[in-house]
RNA sequence: GGUCGCGUAGCUCAACUGGAUAGAGCAUCUGCCUUCUAAGCAGACGGUUCGGGGUUCGAGUCCCUGCGCGAUCACCA
């Protein structure tokens, strides 16, 4: 039974027999009460006392004595203003538990029969994550799993940029300095050394600048002399003509890098359906070009070069192809989407890429659509914040950045050392004491990035962003460590929690009738989520759960309860927070360790 | 300068999409381990929701305006 939609029902009947008037269950809409009144739902009357034709309060007032009456959910009621308050028969909570227990994922939604592309992580190969990274591909996959709970099939996809100038300027440094180096030979991850060679050129390439602009170059124009700039905008061109040395180079320096990155990935817990490699994909789009200069979308300049006009849509002018013939960006882009659209025929597509590209994706969107690409209609850009440091933004050239691997591994070492110090280590073989660590250091990551809106920026302080007290990771996965204790004792003992037992128990505690609310509450709370692409939604209610639960556990004794039966409906309602919180986390990307 | 986003307690964030007296965590202070895990619980302190107008039964939320911060406005990706 679903209590939420019983108690619309019952308000919506409540309109037709006392004021002969329709009010659609569809437009019932239910809060929480405040904690300073009596009930646990409140209907708000004001907007329907144009339909009642009685002033908001004796609307209540009507509607909560037939309700009262009329619905078995209700057992009373009481009206402040224009706020109907309502109290809950106990066996309707009792009944409404049951009936999650018995729901198998409950919370999740059935199939819909729509399909989403997530494309997320989307990497250069030129140098290794970082902070801003964790936060992108974090997102991406929560968002994703979201998705999956709210009945859509997944497919996550990861845009590879492994081709471009960036990319030569590591490959032209590690061919004048390199010295035949290997990630095996130099004892470091791949996507480090590539990334070392990167930083190198920049190096080298600034004292270039200095040395022509010393002997009386203009600095604009040693920018475009210096020696290491047309190299590597030669490499480039020989890459494009496929050099077989510069493709080899390519393809050894890359495949360090995937190396370095999976690492990366599998430590993330993140993973992919499918990759795209811009170096398949960077030619494409050309015939939409076409298609749009056919169809009118489009217009040439004098010097070939085409153009979409949006001025009329609020925006500017934007190149889709450069007078030569070439692509620019937005062109492959236009053709990418195409491919994704053949290879996986999405209802929706999202892109979760930095705010950084608002215009970007508002023009790519509109263009696709000016074009006649009816998919279009589904895209989104999922656009988050950048992560700051106390000390600003990062900049990778400066090495002001937070290295993936480097922060997750400061965060599994403080779990380990939290841990210690609480003395919670006893029985554990030192494997299982990693995979706590890893465990918990990871959640409280996550938590921290994902807990917050993503158009929001948010500021990251390595030393006192992280901590595992509060509204954080940990403390919901204490919060399951706790239950899975007392389920393992259940199970000693042979507890009984089948429906018939708990459905005997005579009365409840706030708590419970609180946990119970919040938990009928979790299938909205997985719908808002993916409606608004938000984990930030599945994160507070994780921690509003276990907030809700530890009040419980603190006030109310399980096992030295004398009432077998409340003692049963007890330990059920704690494994069924227990498996809600789990599941939710793993939406996250979290996950709930059984002891702590 | 144009466009877009953001501005809530000392700090980090919520606020069910217009509902009641704006809520949490951190920090500070006070209690609670002989009882199922104290990474916990209870309490205190903390607010002109950036300023000013407006819309209505009701505005942190919507509209106008000013201020501040950020992003973007490339034949870069």
């Amino acid at each position: 039974m679903n209590i939420n939609s019983a108690i619309k029902e019952a308000i919506s009947k409540a309109f037709e027999a006392q004021f002969g008037a329709a009010l659609p269950v569809e437009e019932v809409k239910l809060q929480p009460c405040r904690k300073d009144f009596e009930g646990t739902h409140t209907f708000v009357t004001f907007p329907f006392a144009r339909i009642s034709k009685k002033n908001p309060q004796e609307t209540a007032q009507l509607i909560g004595e037939y309700v009262k009456e009329n619905s078995e959910v209700i057992a009373d009621f009481n009206v402040v203003k224009g706020f109907l308050n309502l109290v809950l028969d106990r066996t309707a909570w009792v009944k409404t538990l049951g009936a999650m227990v018995a729901e198998e994922n409950f919370g999740f939604a059935a199939p819909n029969g729509q399909k989403v592309m997530v494309e997320y992580s989307s990497p250069n190969t030129n140098k290794p994550l970082h902070l801003g990274h964790l936060r992108n591909n974090f997102l991406g996959y929560s968002v994703s799993e979201i998705l999956k709970a709210a009945g859509y099939e997944v497919q996550k996809v990861n845009l590879v940029n492994d081709r471009g100038i960036h990319i030569c300027k590591s490959m032209l440094a590690y061919e004048k300095f390199g010295e035949g180096e290997t990630p095996e030979s130099a004892g470091i991850k791949g996507d480090k050394l590539v990334g070392n060679y990167y930083v190198k050129y920049d190096q080298e390439y600034k004292k270039e600048i200095e040395a022509l602009v010393a002997d009386g170059m203009d600095a604009e124009e040693a920018k475009k002399e210096a020696p290491l700039m047309k190299g590597a905008q030669k490499m480039l061109r020989d890459w494009e003509q496929g050099e077989p040395e510069v493709v080899a180079l390519w393809e050894k320096m890359n495949g360090w890098v995937y190396d370095g990155f999976n690492a990366t990935y599998k430590t993330m817990g993140v993973d992919f359906d499918q990759f795209y490699y811009e170096s398949n994909t960077y030619l494409l789009g050309k015939d939409i070009v076409d298609e749009g200069l056919e169809k009118g979308v489009f217009f040439k300049k004098e010097d070939n070069s085409v153009w979409a006009d949006l001025s009329k849509e609020g925006l500017d002018e934007k190149l889709v192809l450069r007078g030569d013939g070439t692509s620019v960006y937005i062109t492959q882009d236009m053709g990418t989407a195409d491919l994704k659209h053949k290879d996986f025929a999405f209802d929706k597509s999202i892109y979760v890429v930095g705010n950084e590209q608002d215009y970007h994706f508002d023009v790519l969107f509109r263009i696709l659509k000016n074009v006649g690409r009816e998919y279009a209609e589904g895209m989104y850009h999922l656009s988050y914040g950048m992560v700051d440091l106390p000390s600003g933004k990062m900049k990778s050239r400066e090495g002001t950045v937070v290295d993936a691997d480097d922060l997750m591994q400061e965060m599994f070492d403080t779990a380990e050392s939290h841990t210690k110090e609480l003395g919670k280590i006893d029985g554990f073989t030192p494997e299982q004491a990693t995979e706590l660590y890893r465990k918990l250091g990871l959640g409280a990551l996550k938590y921290f990035l994902l807990k917050v809106d993503p158009k929001r920026r948010m500021l990251f302080n390595p030393e006192e962003s992280i901590q595992f007290q509060g509204n954080t990771g940990p403390f919901i996965q204490y919060t399951h460590a706790r239950i899975s204790a007392i389920a393992r004792k259940a199970e000693e003992l042979g507890i009984d929690t089948s429906a018939e037992v708990i459905s005997q128990v005579t009365a409840l505690e706030p708590s419970e009738i609180e946990g119970i609310r919040l938990l009928t509450t979790f299938p909205e709370v997985v719908a808002e989520a993916a409606a608004n692409y938000s984990p930030a939604v599945i994160a507070n209610y994780c921690f509003e759960l276990a907030k809700e639960y530890n009040r419980f556990y603190a006030e109310v004794s399980i096992f030295n309860e004398e009432d077998a039966n409340k003692l049963a409906f007890r330990v059920a309602f704690s494994q069924q927070v227990a498996d809600v919180i789990r599941r939710a986390l793993l939406l996250l990307g979290v996950e709930a360790p059984e002891r702590m």
